[in-house]
DNA sequence: TTATAAATTTAGGCAAATCTAAAAATTAAA
DNA sequence: TTTAATTTTTAGATTTGCCTAAATTTATAA
């Protein structure tokens, strides 16, 4: 039986991954999940003695098939989840990520199946962020990052790459949300921030934003 | 905060509470939960420690006030969950216990509240049993439970009060769910077991199946 | 290339929740 | 009412997941 710690760590690893391909380290991971390196490491060989990881110490961890297929369960149904608390019981989505956070842990296939069907199979939570269907895969998607785009360049957001309330929040006083019009007016090297257009009215926002900011050109 | 296991604790005493009034003992709280005496001794301490129970040694426990509220919010839970689980992804009435039990841990009274408004605000879950409303309050029960109706007196099947699977799939092998109309032939004294009419066709069961099935008399 | 800084791991401890075995208190029975 | 049986509590361990502090390894920079 996998703990609910476990989980943890599985969908942080996973998450870190995404961003750096190969191998996560100690240090990353307690950052992700704000605890200390040395905790990191202990968990790690639980996790590498039930063979969800593959460990080199100093070296940092990967997951393993079993360990690959357990972490997108759970953000399967992290996010399907979030579709129900939006599309069913009217939560804004600034408001799912704790509540998703808690229900992500619940452990019935036959509820995740259902939950799934109930919903309609989306492809997408509320945060335009793709949910895998039941082997794992995930849709496809053709978005870019905004921090991607060149300058003179633009499309509208279809998404976000994190779900936390701060996050979005800071998007919704910008008058950001799924389906608004940016364009690309200025890229500014010193810091990587981006001067850009809202629906027409311009703004400044750091490459931290524009990096979660998933973009589909027109 | 309290924790996963406080909370089964609080439940168990609750459930106990229903049969045999004041307080309750250390083993029958240790055989609701499958656990040892002494593992009961530790965890109330600690609840008497957070108040949420009354202790003198040896002599039993009782729910305080905060107590009691704590645990039938999570009655509360549990059937709003049973509900759902029934009404929107089509679960038998059999297979709702297990998961509801882990639904019933999550926090969030927002989503507690938007669940209740979804589901219509129901007075009762798919075994017939009160759910209490936010306040706390049960929906008042003109229900007796199958074992105390007199001989040659009939009626029909409004609630279980267990929802254990196995108890469950023995109500479906007998024909009787919600709405049966039962019908007491004859009463044994020896054991307490019942011959009576489901739908017209006769049964024997014992005391311990008609004490845990609720009639509403004609 | 060697010293210093940074990252990681090890060692030793702690709190929660459980257990077994033994002691103490209560209840039942002779 | 004294003994025996039962119930409950205490004592001492164990496992999980975390911590701090110290040691070790790896990376960086003079």
């Amino acid at each position: 039986m996998i703990t609910l710690a476990e989980e943890n760590y599985l969908k942080a690893i996973l998450k870190l991954y995404e961003n750096s391909e190969d191998s996560v380290s100690t240090n990353a991971i307690a950052e992700e999940l704000d605890t200390k390196a040395s905790s990191v490491t202990d968990m790690i060989k639980k996790l590498t003695d039930k063979q969800l990881v593959d460990y080199v110490p100093y070296r940092g961890v990967s997951l393993s098939k079993s360990g690959l297929k357990k972490a997108v369960e759970i953000v399967r149904k992290h996010r399907l989840w979030e579709v129900f608390l939006v599309t069913k019981l009217q939560f804004k989505w600034d408001e799912v990520h704790d509540v998703a956070e808690q229900l992500e842990h619940i452990k019935s296939q036959k509820l995740v199946d259902a939950l799934d069907a109930y919903l309609g199979y989306p492809q997408h939570d509320p945060h335009g962020e793709p949910v895998p269907n039941k082997n794992g895969q995930f849709p496809k998607s053709f978005s870019k990052r905004l921090s991607e785009l060149e300058k003179g360049s633009s499309g509208q957001v279809v998404g976000v790459s994190q779900d936390n309330q701060s996050f979005l929040q800071y998007l919704n006083s910008l008058n950001i949300t799924l389906g608004t019009s940016i364009s690309v007016i200025q890229k500014i090297d010193f810091d990587d921030s981006l001067e850009i257009t809202i629906n027409n009215k311009s703004a400044h926002i750091s490459n931290d934003v524009a990096r979660n900011l998933l973009i589909k050109q027109k």
